[in-house]
DNA sequence: AATCATGTAACAATACAAGTATCGTGAAAG
DNA sequence: CTTTCACGATACTTGTATTGTTACATGATT
């Protein structure tokens, strides 16, 4: 399966609407992540029935953050394009009759389910905001223009 | 993407080895798998040719163990199928030109490579002889017929 | 009324594991 | 030495998921 890149895509969208005054549109979002303006839409409907993010139409229209990005993580935004399946690997069968592939899943399951703990909760420990910050820092320390 | 399950395939027919006298046939295995017998001969092309299985043609042939099970680690037959992709998630651009991307993309793979170090090291910590073991008690256990 | 922007539906492209069919090759059995 | 068995290898097709694309409807602004 070809990797799913919508957390990631989101993430980059929101950091540079925090930095931008006004509504962004649809196709300007998209020149961005350098695809579709309806991926775009596609992918930020979620956002927005969430309460991320909000939309208008017509002139001056486009995309705008709609909460504090203090309260929202990097957990909620992967939930809200849909909560992707995290791993590519796994067992075939949920409830194989077999007793041999009973101990095989679960010891495999055992340690998926532990990797996915720990991933899900660093994305649920980092907010937006936090983020945001961690971009300003890097560009200071990195001598960046302001 | 379906979701890769040669290593929960595999180990479900190592343990199945374990516990059996002579060569098993593709076939065979085929039917345990309830897949096709060229599945299983592409799947354990890789474990053949890491020397952890051997394979004989003709009358009599098959499929037989040919390693010690306390050396093979669970992390030892998820590179010998080829040691895919654990993650259904990432980003999209490996070196984006964007500095925003990149802080993103840096918090992301951070998160990804702290959980996918702990499912490594779960799995390299975990021999084919373990689980053959933990098979055991888990049958003794539940009262299972020796 | 024209324009701009989102909303939605439908469909093609892409990627990759898995399934399938077929033939070749070598080893054992008769 | 011919048949049979089993792996080896190739060339597909299928299934499933994201992503890309086209087209059109809808609502808001000028």
């Amino acid at each position: 399966m070809r990797k799913d890149s919508r957390l990631s895509r989101m993430l980059h969208v929101l950091l540079h609407m925090a930095r931008h005054d006004g509504p962004m549109t649809s196709e300007h979002i998209a020149q961005m992540l350098q695809t579709n303006p309806v991926v775009v839409r596609r992918t930020m409907a979620g956002l927005r029935d969430a309460g991320y993010v909000r939309s208008e139409k017509g002139h001056g229209g486009g995309w705008a953050i709609a909460a504090d990005l203090d309260k929202v993580s990097l957990l909620d935004i992967h939930r809200a394009v849909g909560g992707p399946t995290l791993f590519a690997i796994g067992s075939e069968h949920a409830n194989p009759a077999c007793a041999v592939e009973q101990a095989v899943n679960e010891a495999l399951d055992d340690a998926l389910r532990e990797a996915e703990a720990l991933l899900v909760a660093r994305l649920g420990a980092v907010s937006l905001a936090e983020l945001a910050r961690s971009f300003d820092a890097r560009c200071v320390a990195g001598g960046w223009p302001h």
